[in-house]
DNA sequence: ATCGGTGTTGGAAT
DNA sequence: GATTCCAACACCGA
């Protein structure tokens, strides 16, 4: 679910209210979320420390600490991250762990489905963490140029769409904005990563940023679960193009949508305006 | 009411 | 190494 828009959203919405409060206690409801040590060892790390700085790579959340730590959490399917400014608040039915701040609040992992995980690792020690430790080139940095898209897709003989979501190449797409980004740039999603022609490379780069930059600034995209760090829908998915829409007309030319799965996902595009054959 | 599908990822199998 | 498939879990809609 959330992808890098929304991780970015969550960023920024919590920056404001979870920094330099120091943590009066921890409960950990699902003991699974803990992923690299017992959760009475992290809850015991975590208390009496502040968080100091929030930041993001690919879809992880980074929460650096006081003394040192920096807990990593990642939302995975259905997970969200939500400040709420009184205990008072029932909690939701699926929360998996709450970070109390006294009398200045709490920030609670709620999640559904209970893929979502938390690690505390020592700063910038990502080794026990193994998708954060082969991430990817992060796209909307100045490092993500034309000249690493081409290297990263060189003699790939994958599918266009698998390579777009692997996060060791390029950090922070999925399902979304994979399609979103190819049917920008007009590319069939199981067009071979090697076949692309420099130009179509060169759209599909911008396309990249441009639909990462524009879901960030309509704060994500809410089918279902997705929520900002103050609880709220994104409002991306009004400005979808292809996603979910099977079976509609392509905004571009007006041809009936297709849908089919790709890479194992379910890939929408329009077989007009992005063909099989270049 | 049962069943297939869901925005992610890692590990096993190929 | 590269790639494909499936499980982890709960819910929703057909």
């Amino acid at each position: 679910m959330p992808e890098l828009p929304e991780v970015e959203t969550v960023r920024r919405s919590l920056l404001p209210v979870v920094l330099a409060k120091p943590i009066s206690s921890v409960d950990i409801f699902t003991e699974r979320i803990v992923q690299n040590r017992p959760a009475d060892e992290f809850r015991d790390l975590l208390v009496g420390r502040s968080f100091v700085d929030l930041t993001r790579r690919g879809k992880y959340l980074l929460f650096a600490l006081e003394g040192g730590w920096e807990l990593v959490a990642h939302l995975r399917m259905t997970g969200r991250l939500i400040y709420y400014s009184s205990p008072s608040i029932p909690l939701a039915k699926h929360t998996s762990a709450v970070f109390r701040f006294g009398a200045e609040g709490e920030l609670r992992f709620e999640d559904v489905r209970k893929f979502g995980t938390l690690d505390l690792v020592p700063a910038g020690d990502y080794r026990s963490v193994k998708g954060l430790y082969t991430l990817g080139v992060e796209p909307l940095s100045e490092a993500f140029t034309l000249d690493r898209f081409q290297e990263l897709v060189h003699g790939r003989k994958t599918k266009i769409k698998s390579l777009l979501l692997d996060q060791t190449k390029i950090a922070g797409l999925g399902n979304i904005y994979a399609d979103e980004s190819l049917f920008m740039a007009g590319i069939h999603p199981e067009r071979s990563a090697e076949s692309l022609t420099a130009e179509e490379l060169e759209r599909l780069h911008t396309a990249i940023r441009e639909v990462l930059q524009l879901a960030i600034e309509h704060q994500g995209t809410t089918f279902r679960d997705y929520r900002t760090g103050f609880g709220r829908e994104g409002s991306f998915q009004n400005q979808l193009q292809i996603y979910g829409k099977k079976g509609e007309e392509c905004p571009r030319c007006g041809v009936s949508l297709q849908y089919r799965k790709v890479a194992g996902r379910t890939s929408h595009f329009c077989p007009h305006c992005q063909r099989e054959q270049p």
